[in-house]
DNA sequence: ATACATACC
DNA sequence: TACTGGTATGTAT
């Protein structure tokens, strides 16, 4: 691909095919000597004219159109806000490079084509003849031989065929694959017992204790490694050995097939290693950011990502100028990942295309059939459900509905599937998808993920210790290898909340949902849809750990402006929590860090209600109102010897103070003992937005 | 929350 | 004749 880099007109000129720019001229492993004119000019003949051709050449168009943005956008910096930006990543390098950890060792191990590997173990008459898996319409591999007349993953088999007339075509069989692999994990296994799988046939494996226990350097690991899964599998694979994932990830492609890398634990050697490597050979750098930073920044090596700092950070996200900084400067994950749990689960199928009503309401009901199944078989249950179509012409449009109730039978999918499809109709399509994601991660009283800390534990010290020293795997600087001064998540009744601890002030805490205002609100009656939760109401929580938490739903004093919003108290022994509905979180921890109450507002926080944004004098007042509230409360209650105090609001007015501990103290003296329902509050991993 | 895009195997 | 399928995540609104 990139071959003319834009300079070659689309439709005339001596080559044409040089303009279309797949992604089969790849520099992959294999694929070293291949004519990669030829594959390019095959590549265009096959496809030229096709609906799918017409497609790409569309998305190729918005692609230089974004490129031509950036630029723009680029030129348009001044001097000034170029050095202030220059600044700031500098700031951020040197950040950055303070969490630079090389203490770990990290081995990254890939199956050699894997699935074609497999196939030909199960039928050695194939080996050594080009061989593909897939079909004439898709290869998912190809092995080494077929590779080198340009045939690869990803391919349509009818163009590999013209690449390689030998070709010889295994169709998939994934019962084969996930049993080589698993055989394969047995033995990463030995070297690493939390070794992170990250696909079928690959794995991520810190051998630091390995080597130091057994006194032995990495690269003989390394080999004893391999040779052990060939042992176990007759099949062959290479390795990676870096100080962090992203590096061992880079390395284990290097000397593909079957061999290995070794790049030591020294920071000069990772700085030379990186400053010459093409960013497109990291992951999670693909096809088109590579044009971007090549067309807009003339970013081709991970050096030059360095150079441009200033422009990386004036250009993009924190999060996203945080990785590429990340990466120029040879960073990664370093720690062991903590227990993965899916997010969505999906189905999708491609036909032949057809606009007939009938015959798409029959695929849909085939797909929830198929869908409902695959959540049996995991007890999964969901409430956002996501239909993905694929028109005649290869546009993709999904529409995504959430429901106020989990689902996981065929026939509710089908129902909400169809009334998604049915805004759709008429339309020719080529393919259904159904995706369902925002589990239910409860199950029982018990949490699914064991891993997850608890809310209380958070602020009642253990975690909250653990987030100062960096050491836990819920901490921010875990996630921060790329997700910078990011804070924690909390989930609550499968919804992201974010948590964000501020760096210099550590007992200052916020939180927020990532989307909607009223999360507690929803989620009070997501909780309760058996029960009707009412204001007044108190709940009680099961935290992993035993603790319980009381909640007691409230109403905001401002549910004239706000129209209802309920918001949940969170009291406990010793500590105390006023969760608002709009997601701020005030705590009062005598025990612990917290001696006083502390309260928070983002600096640029947006307050908005049923989709007004409020105007920021309105969150001064509140802040006001807060500051007076709080001095007032804390006069109140420290004479006071009430064991367990349920706070007022940011909210609540001066004035309503008194009226609203009446209140509160009503709902204390009426709670009702049966019927707590559990809510399960856990921490997650980070999201960007913050 | 939704839609669309990008990335990976 | 024919250009995948499953999952995660980033960007923009
Ligand atoms: N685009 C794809 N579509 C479907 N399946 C794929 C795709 N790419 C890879 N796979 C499947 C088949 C591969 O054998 C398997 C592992 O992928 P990967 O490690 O990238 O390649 P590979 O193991 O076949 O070759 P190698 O690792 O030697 O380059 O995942
Ligand atoms: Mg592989
Ligand atoms: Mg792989």
């Amino acid at each position: 691909m990139d071959v003319g880099g834009g300079s070659a007109p689309s439709d005339s000129g001596p080559r044409p095919w040089q303009s279309y720019n797949t992604v089969y001229t790849n520099a992959k492993a294999g694929m070293e000597g291949v004519d990669k004119e030829k594959v390019q000019r095959v590549v265009y003949e096959m496809s030229k004219g096709s609906k799918y051709f017409e497609n790409e050449e569309r998305k190729e168009a918005e692609m230089r159109q974004k490129v031509e943005r950036m630029s723009a956008q680029c030129e348009k910096l001044s001097a000034a806000e170029l050095s202030q930006n220059q600044m700031v990543a500098d700031k951020r390098v040197l950040e950055l490079e303070a969490t630079r950890d090389l203490t770990k060792v990290w081995l990254h191990v890939d199956m050699d084509a894997f699935y074609a590997a497999v196939e030909t173990l199960c039928d050695p008459s194939l080996r050594g003849k080009p061989l593909a898996v897939g079909s004439m319409s898709m290869i998912s591999t190809a092995n080494y031989e077929a590779r080198r007349f340009g045939v690869r993953a990803a391919m349509p088999g009818f163009i590999a065929c013209k690449l390689c007339p030998e070709l010889i075509f295994v169709p998939p069989d994934f019962k084969k694959y996930t049993h080589y692999s698993d055989l394969t994990r047995k033995v990463f296994q030995t070297y690493d017992p939390n070794f992170m799988a990250a696909s079928l046939d690959e794995a991520y494996l810190d051998i630091t204790a390995v080597c130091r226990e057994r006194n032995t350097i990495s690269e003989e690991i390394a080999k004893e490694l391999r040779n052990t899964v060939f042992e176990e599998t007759g099949l062959t694979c290479s390795a990676g050995v870096a100080p962090n994932q992203l590096l061992a990830k880079v390395c284990s492609d290097i000397k593909k097939p079957n061999g290995q890398f070794i790049l030591p634990n020294d920071r000069t050697a990772v700085m030379t290693f990186i400053s010459s490597l093409p960013i497109r050979k990291i992951g999670g750098i693909g096809k088109v950011t590579e044009h971007i930073l090549r067309d807009v920044f003339g970013i081709n090596t991970c050096e030059e990502m360095l150079q441009k700092s200033g422009y990386i950070c004036a250009l993009f996200s924190r999060s996203t100028a945080d990785f590429f900084l990340s990466v120029a400067l040879g960073l990664g994950k370093t720690d062991t990942p903590e227990v993965r749990m899916r997010k969505s689960i999906s189905n999708e199928r491609t036909f032949s295309a057809t606009a007939d009503e009938t015959l798409l309401y029959q695929k849909l009901a085939e797909l929830a059939e198929l869908l409902s199944t695959d959540m049996q078989r995991e007890d999964l249950h969901g409430c956002t459900l996501t239909l993905k179509l694929k028109t005649s012409a290869f546009e993709v449009r999904t529409r995504a509905i959430t429901l106020k109730r989990y689902i996981c039978s065929s026939n509710d999918i089908l129902k909400y599937a169809s009334k998604l499809l049915k805004d759709e109709l008429p339309v020719s399509l080529r393919l259904i998808g159904l995706r369902i994601s925002h589990f239910k991660t409860e199950r029982l009283g018990t949490l699914a993920d064991p891993s997850q800390k608890s809310l209380t534990n958070f602020f009642l010290g253990d975690a909250s210790k653990k987030l100062k020293d960096g050491n836990s795997s819920c901490t921010d600087t875990e996630d921060h290898s790329f997700a910078s001064d990011m804070g924690t998540v909390i989930f609550l009744e499968g919804r992201e909340m974010n948590l964000h601890e501020f760096g210099d002030q550590p007992d200052r805490i916020d939180a927020r949902d990532c989307y909607q205002r009223n999360l507690f609100c929803e989620n009070t009656e997501i909780t309760n849809a058996s029960s009707s939760c009412r204001i007044g109401d108190e709940l009680q929580v099961d935290t992993p750990n035993s603790r319980k938490i009381d909640l007691a739903v409230d109403q905001s004093e401002y549910s004239d402006l706000l129209g209802t919003h309920s918001m949940l108290h969170v009291f406990d022994d010793g500590s105390h929590l006023d969760m608002a509905g709009d997601g701020h979180i005030m705590s009062h921890n005598e025990g612990n860090t917290c001696s006083k109450w502390q309260f928070s507002w983002l600096d640029d926080y947006k307050c908005s209600v049923c989709g007004v944004e409020l105007p920021p004098s309105f969150v001064e007042e509140r802040q006001e109102h807060l500051d007076f509230h709080l001095a007032e409360k804390l006069q109140r209650e420290e004479p006071a010897n009430q064991p367990r105090v349920h706070s007022s609001t940011q909210r609540t007015t001066p004035r309503q103070l008194s009226a609203r501990r009446g209140k509160s103290k009503k709902h204390k003296a009426s709670h009702n003992d049966g019927g707590h329902l559990p809510i399960h509050l856990f921490f997650g991993k980070m999201n960007q937005n913050f």
